[in-house]
Order: structure tokens, then sequence, then C-alpha cells
DNA sequence: TATTGTTATACTCTATAACTATA
DNA sequence: TATAGTTATAGAGTATAACAATA
């Protein structure tokens, strides 16, 4: 395996400072600290959703991509949204589904795609759902002026603006108001 | 269970586009933007490892932890530092004894601990993925200005700041309701 | 008795690839 | 041929609980 990623290509400028790889090391921190975050919050959150509903991190997230699109999303854009593979999607679904919390409507104008939607309980239980998880957000977070929370969300706005650029293989995926 | 529904219910049935919920739902912002960004960043960054080096994040994150503590970390620290439960460091730091990256020392203080410490190979194989994980880091974050790095930096230090009060598990403490 | 770490178990998520049905 | 989705498989992460050895 090897590991000569060409650093001239990816460097933008580095000849002002002694430091070769400034740009470099300000993104990794960038980084760690947002997924350390992240990870905090993620951990957290993954706990209590299971100790209180009984669900998982990707079915509530699959949940919460349905409720803001009442006429369904197909497997394939669901893929696209959640970031896993095909299989992953179909295995999540078939558990919802189970669950009556989601259900599948064949598309009549493509016999192959299915809509997924929420079935009525299945939005009653996400809005119930979806309530207390933000108030564990906004617990999570009280710590923060919210002059500072709007500032950071606004500068993440444009963070994910410019990884969307990065990451090309994203660039469908939704924005969050 | 009950007291947890009943506080999301009461911010339900008070969400009348007043301001009451407006903290909640700033907080709620920032969080799923900050999600966002780290779930796109983590997906390339995981598959990259897998493609490159067949390694995966955990794996990779327990290494970096094991890289900062030349004297090693105990099987307890790395599982808080980690954020899993003890059974799941058994099962990595296995792996990568197998492999000959760590190394399981034991405490000749306390004969029921190990310290885990990177090998030589385990130091060399961890600095070069580094080394290639830290350019696909500034890769993806190439369209941002770097002051702008350094400011989110900073925020994000006193986000973890914050939720290092708000959630208590990762600090030592031993609490017992 | 409490703590450190392991083992056993079950479940979930994930990627890959082969497969079907349809376009 | 290409696309939408499923199935099959293998591998890994995770939580929980029971357990052994040591403190």
């Amino acid at each position: 395996m090897d590991t000569e990623l060409n650093k001239g290509e990816l460097e933008v400028n580095s000849d002002l400072e002694t430091r070769l790889t400034g740009d470099h090391h300000d993104s990794l921190r960038l980084w760690l600290r947002m997924l350390s975050c992240t990870v905090m919050v993620e951990a957290e959150i993954r706990s209590r959703l299971r100790n209180e509903f009984g669900i998982t991190l990707p079915r509530f997230d699959l949940m919460a991509q349905l409720e803001r699109y009442p006429d369904g999303l197909r497997m394939g854009e669901l893929s696209k949204r959640m970031m896993v593979t095909g299989g992953n999607i179909t295995g999540i679904t078939d558990q919802l589904e189970q669950e009556n919390l989601v259900v599948r409507v064949l598309d009549p104008k493509d016999r192959r795609a299915y809509s997924v939607k929420l079935t009525a309980s299945g939005r009653e239980a996400f809005q119930r759902m979806a309530a207390v998880h933000e108030s564990w957000i906004a617990e999570l977070f009280s710590g923060m002026p919210g002059k500072q929370k709007t500032h950071l969300s606004e500068l993440l706005s444009q963070v994910k603006n410019h990884l969307n650029v990065s990451i090309s293989k994203f660039e469908n995926k939704s924005e969050q108001e």
C-alpha cells in the first residue's frame, strides 16, 4: 500500500511560514475537535434513544428523513442521504416495516421502485421521539450562549458547502434548514 | 420513561411559533449541522482507511490514543476515551495485538491491569497512516479559508468544554443516583 | 466487597457481490 | 444494457451480563 500521496498537489499556499504543513494542521485540529464534539453527543443520544425508546440511531435517522418528505423517498434516495449502501437500507426498512412504522408503496410509473413512507403510527412515534430528542439536545448544549449557537450554525453551514465540493459523492445530499 | 415523554409533550404543545422553544431549535439546528459535517467526513475517511490501509476507524482511533501516551493506557482508560464498553476494547485490542501493532504489558503494581502500548511496528504503521490521514483531511477542508478554520476550532473547543459539563459520564465522577 | 478485565451472547450496522425484475 | 432493489455473506462494532482474578 503506497502512501505517497503527492503533498504538492494538496498543499495550497505553504510558502509563507516556516511550517510547511500549517494548513494541514489547522484542518486536522478543526476536524478532531468537530469529531470529538460529535462523538460525545452521538454516544449520549444513542444511549438515550436505546434506553428510552429501544431504537437505534440509523432507524431514527431514516424516520427523520421520511418525516421531511411526506410523499416518501425511494430506497436509492435513502441510501444516498444516509450514506450507506443499498442493502443496509433494505434491512433497516424491513425492520421498521415489521414494526408498522414505515410502509413501502409501489411506484406506479416504475415498477422496480418503491416509495418508503412513514405510516400514521410511525409519524406519531417519530414526532414523540423527536420532541424528546430535541429536548436532550437542548440540554446537552444548554451551557452555550444562544448567540454562539447561531454563529456556529452559520459557520457549519458554510463548512457543509465546502465539503459538498470536496466530497462529490454527497452532492445530492439534502440541506438541513 | 413516562417522565421523559411528558417532557416532550409539553414542548410540542407549547410550540406555537413563539420563542419559547427558540433555544431548543437553535440547539437542534447546531447539532444537525455539526452531525451532518461529521458524517460526511467520517464516511469518506472510513472508506479511505479501509481501501488504502485495511483498517477501521475504531482501530485507527485506538492507535491514535496510544500514540499520544507512550507509556500506554489501561483497558479501562481506553474504554472511557473511546466511549465504548470494556468488552469492545478487549476485542479491538485482541485484533491489533494479533497483528503485532499493540502489546499488553502487565502492570507490576496491579496484577489485574494491563497497559496497552503501541509496538515499534505499530507506531511506525500508525505514523504512516496518520500522515496520509492528515493529508486527506486537509484535502476535504481545502475549500475553507485558513482563518475560518482556526476560528471554528476555537469555537468548537468551547463547545467541547460545555459538553464536558453537560455529559458527566466523560468525567471521572463516581455517580450513584 | 469492589475493581479490572475477559468471555459469552445477541443484535445491529456495514460493504460487497450476486441476483431478480423492470426499464 | 442499465437501473432499482433484494438477498446472501462476512466482518465488525456495540451493549449487556456473567465471570475470574486481584485489590
